[in-house]
DNA sequence: GCATGATCATGC
DNA sequence: GCATGATCATGC
């Protein structure tokens, strides 16, 4: 049946709320298939009674309106997140650089969103998985400019040549994820003779979560740049701009300056002193919209006088189980880089510790940062190769006296496997363990980014 | 001076 | 108690 108004349609989807597949499933779909894309088959068929196509035009024509079913997912503190990120259409990367972003084929099909939020659940046949909540969406003013600055991006992308570049890291909400794993999911792109990966518009996961946490939690956050503002600069000189003023400061006199409490060792610094810039003090930075829906995660750097950071940037602590069973495309590693942008707030010392062992950091800006899809399937992938190969061989680890004290050595990637990142022990002392998956215990291991890899980053400020 | 291993401190 | 950010210590 055809529905005349958004309105109707929208009483329609909240009918589905609190029943599971099993209750909508009248032709049994979920019995016989097992595509991927059942749950919204099933919504498509039974519920709504049209017949499922994969057009250009939105599901429901009449009223502009594409329809998504999507899964959010409880968290071990409680929290909600999306289960994974909303794809959208696919890029014709010939057609879509000659389009603006109104005649562009994601606002075309994607411009109003049917969302059908459900809930996955672990160990759980999916037939009894729940519509939780149905809305009409449209994307906030201030998420829009964003958007539109995403969509630039990638489009940008396309027109230099460099459609086999593109990654999720490269934008803020509107990503350009793969779609298709295989040689055959390579298409041709207009302005290089290298073929790119197939790739479809998605609402990042992140942009996703703060979704789930506004309308299935009503959860509010924060956010910092408004849509006027929005229109001419982008989310990273809004940013640039804001914490301009306090370059060359020392930490103690931004803290003073901005009102928020100094704590030399705190790692609530940092934190607080970014919310307080950022005009919204005590905003816990999970909480900052914009950081939430781009994925944008801090790291503070801490540069000697002679401009490299004394120590590598650590990440968290190796799960050697995950490491090794998940495949190159799903690991935690490659997703982190892929999906993450970094903000590096950076500091430098004057001195040296020798020359004054009370110095004090100064300031010296931000870098917004995501690693380049090359170095990510280039040397990050051979780290988490290398280490995948020793694992599966079993690691040599052993116990070398170094003066009085007995020292746990072993032969994983050192910092000079490929001048990108290392892995190195980071335990709360010497009987700080795990378990390897052949039953070796080792003193527990972290992935590091070398410190000379960051000095590079930070020098493109 | 740097690389590598060791471990402290904070916050949930 | 643990994870993660931060930093120390030692030897080449």
């Amino acid at each position: 049946m055809e529905y005349q108004t958004k309105d109707e349609l929208l009483s329609k989807a909240k009918e589905a709320e609190g029943k599971s597949f099993k209750e909508l499933d009248k032709y049994n779909r979920l019995g016989n298939i097992n595509a991927k894309g059942a749950l919204g088959q099933v919504i498509e068929e039974s519920f709504f009674e049209y017949t499922v196509n994969s057009e250009a035009r939105p599901d429901f024509e009449n009223l502009g309106v594409e329809l998504k079913v999507t899964p959010f997912k409880r968290n071990k503190n409680q929290s909600l997140s999306a289960k994974e990120r909303l794809v959208l259409n696919i890029i014709n990367y010939i057609e879509e650089v000659n389009t603006t972003f109104d005649t562009s084929s994601f606002w075309k099909k994607n411009r109003n969103l049917l969302l059908m939020f459900y809930e996955w659940l672990p160990n759980v046949n999916r037939q009894d998985f729940y519509i939780h909540k149905s809305i009409l969406f449209q994307y906030p003013e201030e998420d829009l400019e964003v958007i539109k600055q995403d969509w630039k991006t990638i489009v940008e992308k396309i027109r230099n040549g460099k459609a086999h570049e593109l990654s999720e890291g490269d934008t803020n909400y509107l990503g350009a994820c793969t779609k298709g794993s295989n040689k055959s999911s390579l298409r041709s792109q207009p302005f290089s003779e290298i073929k790119a990966m197939q790739r479809a518009y998605s609402l990042k996961q992140s942009y996703m979560t703060s979704l789930v946490r506004k309308y299935v939690n009503q959860e509010e956050m924060i956010s910092f740049a408004k849509a006027e503002e929005l229109k001419t600069k982008t989310l990273e000189e809004i940013l640039t701009e804001r914490f301009a003023p306090y370059i060359g400061l020392t930490d103690l006199e931004i803290a003073n300056r901005i009102g928020i409490e100094y704590k030399n060792k705190s790692k609530a610094f940092v934190t607080n002193l970014i919310s307080a810039l950022l005009g919204i003090k005590g905003t816990k930075l999970d909480q900052i919209a914009e950081f939430a829906k781009a994925n944008i995660q801090f790291k503070t750097v801490r540069l000697e006088p002679n401009g490299k950071p004394k120590e590598s940037m650590s990440f968290k602590n190796i799960d050697f189980q995950e490491w090794t069973s998940e495949s190159w495309k799903d690991s935690y590693i490659r997703n982190l880089f892929l999906e993450t942008k970094f903000l590096f707030v950076v500091f430098e010392y004057k001195e040296t510790k020798e020359q004054n062992p009370n110095r004090q950091l100064f300031f010296k800006g931000i870098k917004i940062w995501n690693m380049p899809y090359s170095t990510i399937e280039k040397e990050i992938k051979q780290i988490w190769e290398e280490l995948n190969k020793l694992i599966t061989e079993g690691l040599q680890i052993n116990y070398v006296k170094k003066g009085k004290k007995i020292v746990e050595t072993n032969n994983l990637p050192k910092s000079n496997f490929n001048g990108i990142a290392h892995i190195r022990p980071k335990g709360k002392d010497g009987n700080d363990k795990v378990i390897l998956p052949n039953g070796q215990a080792i003193t527990k291991q972290c992935f590091w980014l070398n410190n000379g890899y960051i000095t590079e980053i930070i020098n493109e400020i």
